[in-house]
RNA sequence: GGGCGGUUAGCUCAGUUGGAUAGAGUACAGGCCUCCGAAGCCUGGGGUCGCGGGUUCGAAUCCCGCAUCGCCCGCCA
């Protein structure tokens, strides 16, 4: 609907223009803004306001010539007129309304989806947990966010490709691997043997149990056997690896969040792909030596100081690896990627982006794209839950799902937008009730579901496409805000798509759910007035798609009992 | 000291990319089920949009400065 009126401005714009009683052209995009406030109509226009200066007349003269330009034959429009300091209001017919109902029907399942990115791809990395440990409450908002702006690209027409990035190698592998093989020779966290910066939570003895009883891991891609040999490092560092990624693996499934393609870290060196990066950036004339560490001179591209690539012990930092692995991105084609992760990692942006342009292949300077969202403190039984991931106290995703239910985790961690911090009340996520607006949301469309099994009981089908004629009959103002709502679909998950901000379609499933509620307060839908009621039906129908194509956007269920 | 993010109703948060009288949930006060699911609806009070400048027809939104909270600033990832 809203195209359309852009559509009715553009072609009075240039028919002024041809005419000459415009001559501000190239005229600047129409941008076509919902008034707050219902009186002033279904839409309004400011274009106006921003011609008249340049127009050298005033805003209301130049929303004159608009308006009368537009005509009143379109039949689009009830009425059209100037208000305040020249915005443009425009009135949707009912009828115009009314019809929007058997698009909706017409789409189907598609409802809501665009051709935004139609034939283009984007790769979209989030999670990327280092595999020590199960996923815990903040890596939980990474997937939720990550998967629905997965989602969202393809509502909105793109090719997505999801990737996890797992850092296998490195320092911290090196300290499971240690904490392990302490836990298989009995060694307690409080031992003067224990290791430093070990991880002692209690997933580490079940994986040094496993061990010691060589058992085999067996997952998508992979089969480790343990050798129970605890002098064996490489070799119980292999098996915990296969053991925490298959535990994640878990996680994400119980999350309904899926991949399809694992990059390891561990690759890019045994391809001799970060050996290949050293050596482009040393090449380019970018790095240099010093206190016998190798440095990319970082600063060349806007940060701070100067970062060690490979430390005087002859071991390479993190973010060689990570640069290695965007070229990589890069060049299997994909020229639009989005990176998801906490914003306690948002230093290696600036690295990563400089090491890129150091490698001088032509990669633009904003790319790759990120999302950072801000963390997550737990509350339980109104008090916080500390999260040290060393000492082994956290709140895992698998325990939140367990306990909170997917659905509600996966619309609680998406219904703020990812810049601000996130507070999750387990008791709060846990009680059944209408604090908790997943309940909400899914609570219309159960209760839709409900009214047609009381319809079909009492003769009614609302399967049949009714005639245009026969919903004019909805003209109350309930039936019509609703219709109102359900055809602003398509630019809500536009919106979110764009600013990948999955909040927004929260927000907008919470006032569908809320305008449903009123329509259902006021409105009977099974009465004796068997064409009003086939009309409801209808209604209803449409709506009921409308939540769950929206429901399912986000990956959260659409019940229709609860 | 530097970087990123936040600051809007008692509390938790939105704010359609600069628009008209700043919204929702919750909490509080009151009302609505002989009737399709009350996990619902309706009404009411509640605001210096952190502070101060600037930009313009118009600012919660853009620019500058300040305050404050969180995260980061390692030859950890």
């Amino acid at each position: 609907m809203r195209q359309r009126i852009v559509a009715l401005v553009e072609t009075a714009l240039q028919a002024a223009a041809t005419a000459e009683e415009l001559v501000s052209s190239p005229f600047p995009a129409v941008i076509i803004g919902t008034p707050a406030n219902p009186e002033h109509g279904d839409f309004s226009c400011n274009i106006a306001m921003q011609l008249a200066k340049g127009e050298r007349k005033a805003p209301r003269q130049v929303a004159e010539i608009i308006i009368r330009l537009i005509g009143s034959n379109t039949g689009l429009l009830s009425k059209c007129e100037i208000a305040g300091p020249g915005f443009i209001n425009f009135y949707v017919a009912p009828a115009a309304w009314q019809q929007t109902l058997l698009e909706i029907e017409a789409e189907g399942e598609t409802f809501g989806r665009t051709s935004r990115g139609s034939g283009k791809k984007v790769q979209v990395e989030f999670v990327s947990a280092n595999p020590t440990g199960p996923l815990h409450i903040g890596h939980g908002r990474g997937a939720a966010i990550g998967d629905s702006i997965c989602r969202l690209l393809q509502a909105t027409g793109w090719d997505v490709t999801r990737e996890f990035y797992y850092n296998d190698a490195g320092q911290q592998i090196s300290n499971l691997a240690l904490s392990v093989q302490a836990r298989c020779l009995g060694i307690e966290p409080d031992d003067l043997r224990w290791p430093t910066d070990g991880y002692q939570g209690e997933y580490i003895k079940d994986v040094a149990r496993s061990y010691l009883a060589k058992e085999t891991v067996d997952s998508d891609d992979r089969h480790v056997t343990a050798l129970g040999d605890p002098d064996d490092l490489d070799d119980i560092r292999n098996f915990a690896v296969a053991c925490l990624r298959r535990e994640q693996d878990q996680d994400l499934k119980a999350f309904d969040v899926h991949f399809d393609v694992f990059t390891l870290e561990s690759s890019l060196y045994s391809e001799g792909r970060v050996e290949a990066v050293v050596r482009l950036l040393v090449e380019n004339g970018h790095a240099y030596e010093q206190d016998g560490a190798l440095w990319l001179r970082t600063t060349e591209f806007g940060d701070d100081k100067d970062r060690v690539m490979r430390k005087s012990d002859g071991g390479y930092t993190y973010f060689v690896p990570d640069i290695a692995y965007h070229l990589g991105k890069w060049e299997r084609g994909f020229t639009r990627v989005v990176n998801e992760q906490g914003s306690d990692h948002h230093s290696t942006i600036i690295r990563v982006r400089a090491g890129l342009q150091a490698l001088n292949r032509g990669i633009p300077k904003g790319w790759p794209e990120y999302v950072l969202h801000q963390m997550v403190t737990v509350l339980r039984g109104g008090e916080e839950v500390k999260i040290s991931k060393r000492a082994g106290s956290y709140v895992t995703l698998r325990d939140l799902i367990d306990e909170v239910g997917r659905d509600a985790v996966r619309f609680f961690f998406i219904m703020r937008k990812p810049d601000s911090q996130l507070v999750f009340d387990i008791d709060l996520a846990k009680e059944q009730s209408p604090d908790n607006p997943v309940y909400y949301v899914q609570y219309a469309h159960a209760r839709i579901c409900s009214i047609f099994e009381n319809a079909r009981d009492k003769g009614f089908t609302a399967s049949e496409r009714p005639l245009p004629s026969a919903i004019t009959v909805l003209e109350t103002p309930e039936e019509l805000q609703l219709i109102k709502l359900l055809s602003a679909l398509p630019d809500t998950v536009d919106d979110s798509a764009q600013n990948f901000e999955p909040h927004r379609l929260t927000y907008y499933l919470t006032e569908l759910a809320g305008c449903f509620h009123s329509f259902y307060n006021k409105n009977r839908v099974i009465s004796e007035d068997a064409d009003l009621t086939q009309a409801r039906l209808y209604l209803l129908k449409r709506t009921a798609q409308t939540l769950k194509n929206a429901l399912t956007i986000l990956g959260i269920s659409a019940p229709e009992r609860m």
